[in-house]
DNA sequence: AGACAGTTGGACAGGCTTGTCTAATTTGTC
DNA sequence: GACAAATTAGACAAGCCTGTCCAACTGTCT
């Protein structure tokens, strides 16, 4: 998205075209922070300008209107987002040398890198918020994001289960029960946008993925309460 | 919320103050759904009168504000929703006959009473897009209504545990597994804010009790893909 | 030096919304 | 029937925001 010129082609030139990409960059981000911040209708143009550094007209210069603005920061978010969903879905444990470790390094990747950063909480925002007033939007969103991730997530798990380290016999539903497992403890704060604490996001996760192990795990790992270090939840302390 | 007066002072004659009364609570459902379909700065007061069946002075008249009206919008939406969840609360199988089924029931209740219906779709869209805007509402919201929910869950499943029926080391932590789990299936339709059908609020609950249980069930019950119709996954058909 | 593309600040019309005010109207009560 | 309270429709000023237009400015390229 923040292509148009390969920086092959023009090294490290302060050129005009650089410094205009630059700035259809900064309105874009300037952007999607306005109006996650104050919703489409709250949103108001000069602030956008003024919070790129870039005068009003120069907004409407680039992408002359305000819905236009809108449709195109969904659509970098969109783009982005899944972009680094696939990059690490790509790292999924599926040859685990210790299971849980591995899943949870893979989740916490997971979480850093799409759910709560920047562009992954705005997304989930705007979406929420002002999705349903373009449903073209949405249904791009739908089926290029969540769906496809859900599918390529489910067929990790089969692998995993086909290798003998999981019983399962739905992937797709324990894909979905190993998400929420691994966010269970994040919902309060995803809920208002904020970004969780790093320490919040380890506890969650491994909390979630014990509890996972347990329910999809072939060997049974210890019940809670027994005595083993692996049974024991995780405070984070 | 609604009351000011009780049933018994008034019977069911058509005073003025019953008529008043009913305007009054048409205007705070009207503003509710325009609020949350257009969020608060897109909101408008005329609609908001139009919907209600009500003059715009009539709104004025009696909230004083578009702000207060918001206000006041949510505060009724927050104790509604809190009453219905401790209702809901107070049915947990303290004792259960069967503990699955009627797990699964109360979860059922949760989600039907308290979380997918008009009131907790309104409140959990309202927080979320426009909460940030008022601190003060948002941290009545979240210690009234999360905060007392985990902890009275949280000792619901302590004595279920206590009891035998469950292992657990952290009540709450089982708490927020149960309810992901439940709602696992419902995320992507949640963010939306539209209302899941019966059939995937069912199935999402029963194969979401099923994970638990075998998360935190004392005997073990089967694994997923062992034949046992206990063990295998529920489809909704 | 001159052409040129992009940017800037400001002015400005048009539209929409909030909140107020007023006069007319309804509806129950005395 | 007269009175009081509430409601209604409409007009209205004030403010904000969008989107456009324009003249001046900056930097690069020829």
């Amino acid at each position: 998205m923040h292509s148009g010129i390969s920086p092959d082609t023009i090294p490290t030139s302060p050129s005009p075209l650089r410094e205009r990409q630059a700035k259809r960059i900064s309105i874009l981000e300037a952007a999607g922070d306005v109006f996650c911040r104050e919703g489409y209708a709250g949103a108001n143009i000069d602030l956008v300008a003024t919070e790129a550094g870039v005068s009003r007209q120069t907004v409407y210069n680039h992408y002359g209107d305000k819905e236009k603005l809108f449709i195109a920061v969904v659509r970098d978010l969109t783009e982005r987002c899944n972009a680094s969903i696939f990059a690490t879905m790509a790292t999924f444990p599926d040859r685990p040398n210790n299971l849980e470790d591995d899943l949870v390094a893979f989740a916490l990747r997971m979480n850093r890198n799409c759910i709560c950063n920047r562009e992954g909480r705005l997304l989930h925002k705007l979406i929420q918020a002002d999705g349903e007033r373009y449903p073209e939007l949405l249904t791009i969103w739908r089926e290029q994001g969540p769906g496809r991730t859900w599918s390529a997530m489910a067929a990790h798990f089969a692998r995993l289960a086909h290798a003998g380290y999981l019983v399962m016999d739905d992937p797709d539903l324990a894909a979905h029960h190993f998400v929420a497992l691994v966010n269970a403890q994040l919902r309060t704060t995803f809920m208002l946008g904020e970004a969780p604490t790093e320490a919040e996001v380890t506890q969650s996760t491994r909390n979630g993925v014990r509890a996972f192990l347990r329910a999809y795990g072939k060997c049974r790992s210890a019940a809670p309460g027994e005595t083993s270090s692996q049974g024991r939840h995780y405070h984070g302390n």
